[in-house]
DNA sequence: AGTATAGTTGAACAAGTGTTCAACTATCAA
DNA sequence: TTGATAGTTGAACACTTGTTCAACTATACT
């Protein structure tokens, strides 16, 4: 006597045709982790920063933490973050570690992101 | 005998006028700011979900909770501050609440994201 | 009035995140 | 070898964030 006209899930829809129909278009979940995780990288402003510097030029660590007047630390700790994700790429020249966008289309979705907050 | 050739910030900086050049372009405090807002909202599963089911549609809560098997309070949550950052608005109908995207630029931002994913 | 449905909201909680600090590796110079 | 510079890394900490739960408003129906 619990179950009486639920569907499926506990929540009882409305249209259930236009939910179906949604559902079906509904983004894979490791699609959308994906989405996450590439939003979530841009949206911290260290990292926003490090990534907008990097589109202008080549940077060493400690000109990356000059530029932003953060720690040599945390600019570390975040560039292994786009390291990991594949957006930088770096080499070593001497005592120096130089990084650079490694990433096509982060760019475009920066800009994006600009567009939007510009209007 | 502390301060030697540091300048202004306490971070060593190597290449001086490409740290100048870059700090010059560098984004204001509060464009970066609203930039991480907004790819904040995108960096969550949940949000990211119902922004996609509004692209397609519009939906009252119980529909959108029920297309993402999530809490009718967790989607009313996340609702609220799609509406603070006026990304979607809605109209009540009876007692139902319907919920439609209201930005031009975040189908474009989500359109931008999907093609990173998808290489 | 009383009941049911749809949705909102605040508090509490667990989980995640960014920075700092200190210890560490690696390269170079004297 | 000793010391200085450049950068990395793990632990600790404070802070933020998403979900759940319960209480609440509002509308509709009987």
């Amino acid at each position: 006597m619990k179950q009486q006209q639920q569907d499926v899930c506990e929540v009882k829809s409305v249209d259930t045709t236009k939910v179906e129909v949604v559902k079906k278009a509904m983004l894979s979940d490791k699609d959308a982790l994906h989405l996450t995780e590439i939003f979530g990288v841009l949206s911290d402003t260290t990292r926003l920063k490090i990534i907008y510097a990097l589109t202008k030029e080549e940077l060493c660590v400690c000109d990356i933490a000059s530029i932003l007047g953060s720690s040599i630390s945390s600019v570390s700790h975040q560039l292994r973050i786009l390291r990991n994700m594949r957006l930088v790429k770096f080499r070593k020249e001497a005592k120096r570690v130089y990084y650079s966008l490694d990433d096509k289309h982060i760019n475009r979705l920066f800009n994006e992101g600009l567009k939007h907050v510009r209007e």
